[in-house]
RNA sequence: GCCGGUGUAGCUCAAUUGGUAGAGCAACUGACUUGUAAUCAGUAGGUCGCGGGUUCGAGUCCCAUCACCGGCUCCA
């Protein structure tokens, strides 16, 4: 292992080989996006650089340094110029600055073509030497409206008439051209230096889908070519940990034409899948919770009276049998309800925490679907807790705690996102009011920062989301604790109070992993496939070096086997160095090379596809240090080098 | 669903202006019996995503369709 001197001090043990973006990928979780230059002892590097040695590594971030957002939006002014000077019909919409980069919006009758980017960034590189000052100046509303109307530029004049009536009206001009723009920007376009037009999109005029497609162009740009190599350079190895890509090597799981969005679990992958379902069982048995299960498809009567039939009828498999509408669970909740009003509750009986790993289906729509993160069908971890008005808190609190042990258990690090009611909601404003008071309560005395969507709720109650985040930066939704107070209405549910009179719960929806597929989508990318040994499909390869080592093998392989551990044997009449390579490839854990010396001593030779060869072990110390290892679900191996 | 792109052997990719599809790896067979990241030789493998059309001739051009990739929208 090589000692890495971080630049705050820290120190970070790594195996050798690894590369400086690995590295940066652990530092900054998967947001590596920001990390655009290493640098090794001084020594500027690509991220690729595989280090060999201890040494001091820093990691120079772009994004933190000041005027990056200035940069890259001057970078977009640029670009609308250079688009206005090559096809001058166009209509500029918005064009603002973003992570990594900047964007424009076009309206244009020319239809942009991917070579026509190469000619619009020959066109800035023209304006960048032109250097042309920035100059900021300001108008009253209605003379801003007349300059831009004059301009041609409608989606300008719409977005000056709908600034507040108090706002400050401001433009940017850059020799010919002028932009309705806040700010900010660099002093002059000759600063941008390095810029690159990344891809071409289409997008809704205001975000909206009943409003015109304008053509998208992205860019990036950075004040050192270097710094834009590095940018790419990146990229390129996130690319290499999509889940998508090492799902296909590893065996993990695979998606067909035949279904599109329904992921098939090959061996492998199932393996992962039932360690996180056992994990989850294990989690939610100590926390109090029951499991249930209930049908893949219920009628239409049921989906009417839940509400989703009237709001989601259109993404939810529906089919005839004997002249009755059903359709296909796209939630669990409702089933629960029916589980729910099998039998009277008292409130001595709350709260209620029944769960189910529930298999959904839900039609998204064809260009929504991303591998594993955004599916068909897929299976949640869901729950529904029943409980006293009194205990909306205690319980809140506890599934956030909950959703934070099993993301610990992984080393995730998410973000929290509280969203409140949106305009087609079902409910008083009362219930509204109580349940949005509740969740945030709960989230500001767990001392939890979070970011706060108006109106991005659910239309039965509001929700706080739990964020992970992928290799290339975009974050997923996986938990989420929804408080309904609609189904408990809707299905008449009650349970009878101190009083002896019937009341209606307060019900939570929650779940810890989101989607078990999404969420081995985001620990593929988390741990580029090199699942901690917990998780590993395959847990010791047994790797033989001759054919009449094979019977040793054979014993071993049955010793493990009986230990509940995962083996897979490679008896090939192949040289070793061959074994290792492919086994290494594989991403397991552990290797166990026999030959020889182990048969004669009844000892395994230990391989670590972290650390390397470690030497020989007995063999109950092998087996003893990886179940130790797997009970506590280390994320890192326990084994050591043998001197 | 919308905008743009891609689709050739199991995988990663080639194939001049339209002229009968090729490599590496994997697989299979044989030899080698090997000590910590690739042994050698041979064999087999493709209706070029699917369906139309243009043409003497289409992997190459046109239309339609499916899937995937990047966005937009959506995400109960």
């Amino acid at each position: 292992m090589l000692k890495i001197t971080l630049k705050d001090g820290s120190v970070k043990e790594v195996q050798k080989g690894t590369t400086v973006y690995d590295v940066a990928a652990s530092i900054s979780g998967r947001l590596a996006k920001e990390a655009v230059v290493g640098a090794v002892n001084g020594k500027t590097v690509d991220l690729s650089y595989k280090l060999e040695e201890d040494c001091e590594l820093s990691i120079l971030k772009f994004e933190d340094s000041e005027g990056a957002h200035a940069f890259r939006h001057t970078s977009s002014h640029i670009m609308a110029q250079a688009v206005k000077r090559l096809f001058p019909d166009t209509q500029l919409a918005i064009g603002p600055a973003i992570d990594n980069g900047f964007y424009y919006d076009f309206d244009t009758e020319h239809k942009f073509v991917p070579e026509d980017l190469e000619r619009i960034e020959a066109e800035m590189q023209k304006i960048v030497k032109e250097d042309l000052k920035l100059e900021r100046f300001e108008l009253p509303r209605a003379e801003a409206i007349k300059f831009m109307a004059e301009k041609g530029e409608a989606y300008k004049v719409e977005l000056i008439n709908d600034l507040p009536e108090d706002a400050i009206i401001s433009f940017y001009r850059q020799g010919d051209f002028v932009d309705l723009c806040a700010g900010c920007h660099v002093s002059s376009t000759k600063e941008i230096k390095s810029v690159k037009l990344t891809s071409l999109a289409g997008a809704y005029w205001r975000g909206n889908e009943n409003n015109k497609m304008l053509q998208r162009i992205y860019g990036t740009s950075f004040p050192k070519a270097s710094m834009l190599d590095a940018y790419l350079l990146m990229l390129e190895e996130a690319k290499k940990r999509d889940h998508r890509k090492i799902g296909k090597e590893l065996g993990l799981f695979a998606l067909m034409e035949e279904g599109p969005g329904f992921p098939f679990m090959l061996p492998k992958g199932m393996a992962v899948k039932n360690n996180l379902l056992k994990y989850w069982r294990e989690v939610h048995d100590k926390a109090n919770y029951v499991e249930i299960e209930t049908p893949i498809m219920l009628n239409r009567h049921l989906w009417e009276t839940s509400g989703h039939w009237f709001h989601y009828k259109d993404n939810m498999y529906a089919l005839e049998i004997d002249n009755e509408d059903f359709a296909v669970k796209p939630m669990n909740c409702p089933g629960c309800m029916l589980v729910y009003k099998t039998a009277m509750h008292s409130y001595k009986d709350f709260p209620i925490r029944m769960a189910e790993m529930g298999r959904v289906h839900r039609h998204e729509l064809s260009g929504a679907l991303h591998g594993l993160m955004r599916v068909r069908s897929f299976t949640q971890d869901d729950a529904h807790i029943f409980m006293l008005p009194d205990q909306i808190k205690d319980e809140i609190i506890g599934v956030v705690n909950l959703i934070d042990e099993v993301y610990k258990t992984f080393g995730f690090s998410y973000h929290v996102e509280l969203s409140t009611r949106p305009e087609n909601s079902m409910g008083s404003d009362e219930d509204w009011n109580r349940a949005e008071a509740a969740l945030t309560e709960a989230l500001v005395s767990l001392g939890i920062n979070y970011k706060l969507n108006p109106g991005d709720g659910a239309f039965y109650g509001p929700k706080i989301d739990f964020h992970l985040m992928d290799c290339l930066g975009r974050t997923w939704q996986c938990g989420t604790i929804q408080l309904d107070m609609q189904l408990p209405q809707r299905f008449e549910l009650t349970y009878i109070g101190k009083d002896g009179e019937k009341h209606q719960p307060i019900m939570i929806h929650r779940v810890a992993f989101g989607s078990i597929e999404r969420f081995m989508g985001i620990l593929i990318e988390e741990f580029a496939g090199k699942f901690p040994s917990w998780l590993a499909p395959v847990q010791v390869k047994l790797l033989t070096i001759a054919d009449r080592h094979i019977p040793y093998a054979e014993e071993v392989s049955a010793k493990l086997r009986a230990k509940g551990i995962r083996v897979e044997l490679d008896d090939r009449a192949e040289k070793i160095g061959y074994k290792i390579r492919e086994a290494q490839l594989e991403k397991g854990p552990y290797m166990l090379i026999i030959g020889d010396k182990e048969a004669e001593l009844g000892q395994v030779s230990v391989r670590s596809r972290d650390i390397g060869e470690l030497g020989s072990l007995e063999f109950d110390v092998f087996v003893n240090t990886l179940l130790s290892e797997v009970a506590e679900r280390s994320l890192k191996t326990k084994f050591e080098k043998v001197e």
